[in-house]
DNA sequence: GTAGGGTTAG
């Protein structure tokens, strides 16, 4: 019998370690140290296999450090069942052997077992988490935005004392801001300033901020990153996050600058970043640079892609969108459901109906996606705004919701009820909402006039007494637009702006191209403010929200020539039946970006900004 | 000397 290992391709490289020769080699202290570097540079689970086999062999199963090297590379390898099934031979695991495999199914999008298997150790009492365990154990429950398992967690690390450490408290800090409890998340980061924070807390908070619609507070927590001496440099995460947070504000200047700082940070490869930053544009209103950053990425993501389609769709570009979607499966991208959102918003906010309708009924047979409520609330939407309201009645009627999105969804048929003057869906509609116990104020003023319509007065005054009652009162509607560095706000209802009468002429011009070109008029057709005259009053402030957009439009159109400083923030939206007013202000609005970002764009004053080869 | 935290579309 050989009693040499064979020479092939594992062993060969490894000449300035040590080889065994001789069956007592196989003992040798510093085969084990052989076995665990290959273990832990493996990238092949042929080779892992092997190595575990060897490892059974050499009769060092029964040795845990080595096991956990096994356990590990499977972890790696996403082998988690295989991971699992040694870790359950072991006879000795310690606090690694668990943590790691709570970390595979942590990786594996597994956080509901990693949180069992968490629990699974406490009753052990022979091992006890650390650091490390618990920062594993945080991240499930930021997956699982499970807030109550979180806060007792939260409760046993506080007891074992384990809590002043960077790591374990930047995950904690994620997951309150995934569960949407920014305070808390706010105050284990204030927390922190005893022991030191690192850019990952602070991406941390930042992230919190941003996707708790919190944009302010997530940029000025990101200046305060940049001017705070002891931090480092803002990476790909921070800046995917800052992004995000630009454009949920609109703030195309932030925005830029942010995108100046990817430049500088050379991450302007990183897919993350660049679909950040695409969103970012698209949503600022600029669709030429949003599709500049999606053509310069290389390798694309299911992600980038639907970006891209929404942002087509958003700027009624419904056809471009749908040709980016055959695109993107011809190119073997699988679509997810969030994919068939924006497909399904291109078809609606372009009027492609029967179109939507084909890909809502396909898109399980086709794509492998089954339609859940948010694809049939899209749905009904889209036929409520063509006057298809019967069957966006009936379609909604047959979809089983949870309060949350069945607010969505009868929302929807409410403004289609609205819009199209009918007023048993209206009622029909308000009732649903009010069951969903949504706070839907609409709803109740809504069905308060269907009452008054309907002659029931004292059911009308009732409903708006309880309304009041329960402080059911909605936030003022607002629109807003940035003009240089500077963000004019419009409140719904306040027309008292200098120059109305301006505004007001340029809308009427606006309304008269819309005309030549065939656009058909409806209530939310640009007017004056005499229409609201005889509107329900929560009719009347959605248009007169809807026609404040306009109003910051036609501000900032007419205040400066082309050529200077506009920008639309992205609430701007499709709304009913103003496509073409959107076409045109699209026009406009885009022809100006072109001609200010080419002489304009500066980043940084010492010039070493390289955006400016981007425009 | 083995295990841990942060990013993008909706």
């Amino acid at each position: 019998m050989n009693k040499r290992f064979p020479q092939n391709a594992i062993f060969a490289p490894a000449t300035s370690l040590f080889i065994p020769h001789s069956q007592n080699d196989f003992f040798h202290p510093k085969t084990k140290g052989f076995l665990i570097q290959k273990l832990s540079e493996s990238t092949d689970l042929f080779l892992t296999k092997l190595l575990h086999t060897l490892t059974l062999k050499l009769g060092f199963l029964s040795d845990t450090f080595t096991v956990n090297y096994i356990i590990n590379s499977y972890v790696k390898l996403r082998e988690i069942n295989t991971a699992r099934k040694l870790f359950d031979e072991m006879r000795e695991p310690n606090v690694i052997s668990w943590t790691s495999v709570i970390s595979g199914y942590n990786n594996m999008g597994q956080p509901q077992t990693a949180l069992s298997m968490f629990e699974e150790m406490n009753e052990d009492r022979s091992v006890f988490p650390n650091e490390y365990t618990f920062a594993s154990v945080f991240k499930a429950c930021s997956a699982l935005a499970e807030s109550r398992i979180g806060k007792n967690i939260h409760a046993r690390l506080e007891v074992s004392g384990l809590r002043s450490n960077t790591v374990v408290s930047s995950s904690l800090v994620d997951m309150y801001g995934k569960c949407n409890d920014v305070e808390t998340a706010r105050r284990v980061f204030d927390s922190m300033i005893g022991y030191g924070r690192n850019v990952v807390s602070w991406t941390s908070m930042i992230t919190a901020y941003a996707q708790n619609a919190r944009g302010h507070e997530a940029i000025e927590l990101f200046r305060s990153f940049n001017a705070d001496s002891t931090s480092d440099k803002p990476n790909q995460f921070m800046l995917a996050s800052v992004i995000s947070a630009c454009s949920s504000l609109g703030r195309l200047q932030w925005g830029k600058v942010a995108h100046g700082l990817v430049t500088r940070g050379g991450y302007e490869s990183n897919i993350v970043v660049a679909t950040s930053l695409l969103d970012m544009y698209a949503k600022c209103g600029s669709l030429s640079c949003a599709e500049k950053i999606f053509l310069r990425i290389r390798c694309h993501s299911v992600i980038s892609y639907t970006s891209m389609i929404m942002a087509k769709a958003k700027h009624g570009l419904g056809e471009a969108a749908l040709k980016l979607f055959d695109e993107m499966v011809a190119r073997r991208i699988k679509p997810n459901y969030v994919t068939l959102l924006g497909v399904l918003h291109a078809c609606s906010h372009s009027g492609l109906v029967n179109e939507g309708l084909e890909y809502l009924n396909s898109m399980a047979e086709k794509h492998g996606v089954i339609p859940d409520p948010r694809h049939y609330t899209c749905v009904v939407d889209m036929l409520g705004r063509f006057g298809r309201v019967d069957e966006a009645y009936d379609l909604a009627k047959t979809i089983e919701v949870g309060a949350e999105q069945g607010a969505l969804l009868w929302g929807a048929l409410l403004s289609a009820g609205r819009l199209h003057g009918r007023v048993e869906i209206v009622g029909e509609a308000s009732k649903r909402l009010i069951e969903s116990n949504q706070q839907v104020t609409s709803a109740y003023v809504a069905l308060s006039n269907v009452y008054a319509m309907a002659g029931g007065w004292e059911d009308s005054e009732s409903l708006r007494l309880e309304m009041k009652r329960s402080g059911n009162v909605k936030e003022r509607a607002c629109s807003w637009i940035e003009i240089k560095d500077s963000v004019y706000v419009f409140h719904a209802g306040d027309l008292s702006c200098d120059e109305s009468g301006e505004i007001e002429r340029f809308l009427k011009d606006l309304e008269k191209r819309m005309k030549e070109r065939g656009h058909r008029g409806s209530s939310s057709t640009i007017t004056s403010s005499s229409v609201y005259i005889d509107v329900d009053e929560e009719a009347k402030e959605e248009m007169v929200s809807l026609h404040c957009e306009r109003l910051a439009l036609a501000f900032g159109m007419i205040r400066l020539p082309v050529g200077s400083t506009i920008r639309i923030m992205n609430n701007l939206r499709m709304c009913r039946d103003c496509h073409e007013a959107f076409k045109l202000i699209s026009e406009i609005v885009e022809r100006d970006i072109v001609v200010r970002d080419v002489n304009r764009f500066h980043c940084f004053k010492d010039g070493s900004c390289t955006c400016r080869d981007f425009w």
